[in-house]
DNA sequence: AAAGTCACG
DNA sequence: ACGTACGTGACTTTA
């Protein structure tokens, strides 16, 4: 059987949708540094609902920007409602500017509220037998639900909604449409300033309306009630009418009003495009562009990539390439293999835009050696290579002996250094952002190789995308200017790093073992204890379970609440050891804890049985300061503070006989670097001096002579320098130091005083942050700061904090990348047989043949206290010794 | 997937 | 009045 549909209409409720999207979605701004989160949600929101719903008729409600009649009726209606944030409203006209270009009506009616003027559309429509679907985040339009009207409201982020008609409304609330009105009448609603009734809150509120139906009658039978809420209710009475006039929603706003106008139509390509380009809505623009007939013939279809199905093919395509020209070349790697020995799963070349090729694995299964042969040539011909990823490429050439060709681009780096905040680089999501290409969202859990029929081809497209993306991102770094730091440091420090990857540390695998079980014996002995303490077994690695059993069972004192519960961290524990011998043990079984999970078992399944090696990863996109990490393992962060973990060190040993390690850190870069930046005289001159900086801070803050200071002055000084550092502020230097936050401050200021230059800096630095939106290193490293402009103290704040330290952070890596260089020519043109192992942040490790040491660490020093010029000297301290625990002074 | 904890600079 | 020190990665439990 089939009934005629009935017609359709969609009406939004403008400011709640706005809202949610500004709230749920993370800062977004165009290149002009207009905020833009909230119409990119809102918009997202509306075509998901165009496409699901298909509407024969649309509109939007607004609320008008002057107070409703509401609040005549109760003047303190909505009084406590925050003021819409700055950010946001700055957005809506660019919304309602969009709207009109899609030829969606705006509606909105002095002195009304929004929702008003939904319930008197709404009403409208479905008194004409439309079938109405009202999308808001306000439960209060619910009332509204009826045999014709359904209410979709936003549940989760901005692409969830749950749908309520009658039955739905009756199944998860337990009430009416009209019931919904006497509901929030009876129990208030603090936000919009409803009183309600004392004494009723949700659950009264709900069983008294299941139980009599309507306000009405609950009176009626208000002697059946328990005696108190009969109270309450009697008193409030005229209170709780008010409230249900408040939250009734008008169905007769006078609106000027065309149905025509409603009736959804194509919009206008020619305003909206441009409005969607200039908010830099990539991907929406192109959204749109499908369906303009005029702007897709100009798209055209997308060629998919052909195959090669032989090596010689392969040949004939590499032959026809000569000086000047580009490929680029895209690679798949197998996973969970150490990242110089990943085998390849797919390969895909394009010789420019036009066209991108992938490799049938059948054509390099066997002869795959002839591959990467015939790209290294491609460097006699002057051919040059355009990648993502170039670390991953110096891997594949380094495995088969080969010299590496010529790239002359990375886009993965190219995109890190534009937006080195932003993480995540992988290519479709580049594609993604700067091509609006439709990609296969990479969600969650990757672990499924697809087929190669399907990757090949998509490979290969991909391929021939790295060329219009080399465009947009080789402009953006000649505007941001860092194409220098792309060319001279990134792309080259990428080989220095795949050789380190390489390389490799030889761990002794014997000793790691003795050291685990040790570990575990000492654990098991531990676990006892805690269990005899506590009275009953329970998970000690459950930070839930132990607080049940520190703060219910024990009745110890609440330190610190974490979002969830009780904390239980390291300097709660030392707080609860002087009320309980638990702690003390709970400090010492975490402590080991960590090493034996992270350190032993955990190093021990990362160890290559054959090679005795342990393979780790340097990221070069991964941290916003332009820092490197480790990972898999990662070995920068392998303990040296704790007597216990140091013992870890010991299993790290040279890779042979008659090599030794050789280690060079910095002293004090980041505060050289803050002498250098500041120009403080005090700081310059303590430093040119060789004075001992910390010291030297103690003597000033306490104004005493530099004999006079005692150790315990000189440990907060060196605590205070740190905080200076990291963004000063009064109440982490006190956390730092476990003293009071007004002493705290009192060093603080005393330390502005005397290192006023630094004072100016600071002031300086954040003001240019503001200014610009961005902070920058000694190299030109930038950091966009977009939060600092935010109206929201402790956004702002935190966007303070970076904009002090990212300068100085990322100038040390700018320093030490800079050496890494300089020091990998020297080995590799010197011929020392020595290899760079490691770089730790201001430290770099190396294996160095014994007999070369007095060579080699001379050499060390000077490049690395030369590698870039400051107003105070950089000073290296060398160390050397057969493993990475016992380090002598050279 | 998120939160808590802890190892490093 | 607010509520945190800056930058990472790994492991464990829990929702």
């Amino acid at each position: 059987m089939t009934s005629s549909p009935s017609q359709k209409f969609v009406i939004v409720d403008g400011h709640s949708l706005l809202y949610r999207a500004f709230y749920a979605l993370p800062l977004m701004q165009n290149r002009r540094g207009e905020q833009t989160n909230a119409i990119y949600g809102f918009i997202n929101m509306l075509l998901k609902l165009l496409k699901e719903e298909e509407p024969d008729y649309a509109a939007v409600a607004f609320d008008p920007p002057k107070p409703s009649f509401r609040v005549r009726i109760d003047s303190s209606y909505k009084a406590h409602r925050e003021k819409m944030p700055p950010e946001l409203g700055e957005q809506i006209q660019k919304v309602r500017e969009i709207l009109e270009a899609m030829r969606i009506p705006v509606f909105e009616a002095e002195d009304y509220e929004a929702d008003d003027v939904i319930g008197t559309l709404a009403d409208h429509f479905a008194r004409r037998q439309y079938r109405v679907i009202v999308v808001s985040g306000d439960a209060d339009l619910l009332q509204l639900v009826g045999d014709q009207i359904t209410v979709m409201l936003t549940k989760k982020g901005i692409s969830l909604m749950e749908r309520y008609d009658s039955s739905t409304l009756k199944e998860k609330y337990g009430l009416s449409p009209e019931q919904i009105i006497d509901f929030k009448a009876l129990k208030g609603d603090p936000s919009d300033n409803i009183p309600g009734v004392p004494g009723i809150g949700g659950k009264t509120a709900r069983s008294l309306l299941e139980e009599y139906g309507t306000l009405e009658n609950i009176f009626e039978n208000i002697d059946h009630l328990k005696e108190k809420i009969a109270d309450n209710l009697r008193e409030y009475r005229k209170q709780l009418y008010v409230g249900k006039d408040l939250v009734t929603l008008r169905r007769n706003v006078p609106v000027e009003f065309d149905w025509e106008q409603c009736h959804r139509r194509e919009p206008d390509y020619n305003c909206l495009l441009p409005l969607l380009n200039d908010l830099e809505f990539r991907s929406l623009a192109d959204r749109f562009k499908q369906g303009d007939p005029q702007k897709s013939a100009q798209t055209g279809q997308k060629s998919l990539g052909e195959p090669i199905n032989t090596l010689e093919e392969f040949a004939d395509l590499m032959d026809g390439l000569g000086d000047g020209d580009t490929i680029a070349m895209l690679v798949e790697l197998e996973r969970g293999w150490p990242s110089w020995k990943q085998p390849v799963s797919a390969l895909a070349i394009a010789v420019n835009e036009d066209k991108g090729f992938y490799l049938e694995p059948a054509a390099f299964g066997k002869r795959e050696t002839e591959i990467w042969k015939s790209l290294a040539d491609t460097r006699g011909k002057r051919v040059t290579l355009l990648v993502h990823n170039v670390k991953q490429w110096h891997h594949l050439f380094i495995r088969q002996g080969l010299k590496a060709p010529i790239f002359v681009f990375d886009t993965q780096l190219a995109a890190y250094l534009s937006d080195p905040a932003r993480g995540g680089y992988d290519l479709p999501g580049l594609l993604h952002r700067h091509r609006g290409m439709e990609v296969e969202l990479s969600t969650g859990r990757k672990k499924e190789q697809p087929d190669f029929a399907r990757r090949g081809p998509q490979l290969a497209e991909e391929a021939r995308q790295l060329f219009p993306l080399r465009d947009i991102l080789k402009k953006q770094l000649q505007e941001q200017s860092l194409e220098k730091l792309l060319c001279e440091i990134e792309m080259p420090l990428a080989g220095v790093l795949a050789r380190m990857e390489r390389q490799g540390m030889t761990v002794d695998l014997a000793y790691l073992h003795d050291l685990s079980s040790e570990i575990c014996n000492r654990l098991g002995e531990l676990e006892r204890n805690i269990y005899a303490q506590a009275g009953e077994e329970f998970n000690i690695n459950s930070p839930q379970q132990l607080s049940v059993i520190l703060f219910d069972k024990l009745g110890l004192p609440e330190i610190r609440k974490t979002k969830t519960g009780q904390s239980t961290d390291a300097r709660v524990l030392e707080e609860l050891a002087f009320h309980h011998e638990i702690a003390a043990h709970l400090l010492h079984y975490r402590q080991l804890a960590k090493l034996e999970g992270t350190y032993l078992s955990g190093l021990i399944d990362l160890v290559d049985s054959k090679e005795q090696k342990i393979y780790t990863t340097f990221n070069q996109t991964a941290t916003a300061t332009g820092r490197l990490s480790s990972s898999d393992p990662n070995l920068q962060n392998i303990p040296i503070r704790l007597e216990e973990g140091r013992r870890i060190r010991r299993a790290f040993i040279p890779s042979a006989s008659g090599k030794i390690f050789f280690a060079a850190d910095y002293s004090q870069v980041e505060l050289r670097i803050l002498a250098h930046l500041s120009q403080d005289p005090i700081l310059i001159e303590a430093f040119k001096t060789g004075q001992d900086i910390h010291r030297r801070t103690a003597a000033e803050v306490n104004r005493i002579t530099l004999e006079e200071v005692t150790p315990l002055m000189r440990e907060k000084a060196k605590a205070v320098n740190f905080g200076i550092i990291y963004g000063s502020s009064d109440y982490g230097l006190a956390q730092g130091l476990k003293i009071p936050r007004a002493e705290a401050k009192t060093y603080i200021d005393n330390y502005f005083e005397r290192y006023c230059g630094v004072k100016v800096y600071m002031d300086m630095i954040t003001e240019q942050a503001r200014e610009q939106g961005y902070v920058t290193t000694m190299l030109n490293r930038r950091r966009d700061l977009p939060e600092i402009r935010s109206s929201n103290h402790n956004i702002r704040s935190f966007a303070e904090r970076m904009a002090l330290n990212t300068p100085i952070q990322g100038s040390a890596a700018d320093i030490i990348k800079m050496a890494m260089l300089k020091i990998d020519q020297i080995i590799a043109e010197g011929g020392f047989r020595a290899a760079m192992l490691l770089q730790i942040h201001d430290e770099l490790l190396f294996e160095i043949e014994e007999a070369e040491l007095d060579f080699f660490a001379p050499m060390i020093r000077r490049e690395m206290e030369q590698a870039f010029p400051l107003s105070v000297p950089l000073k290296v301290d060398l160390k050397w010794g057969n493993n990475w625990e016992e380090l002598k002074q050279f």
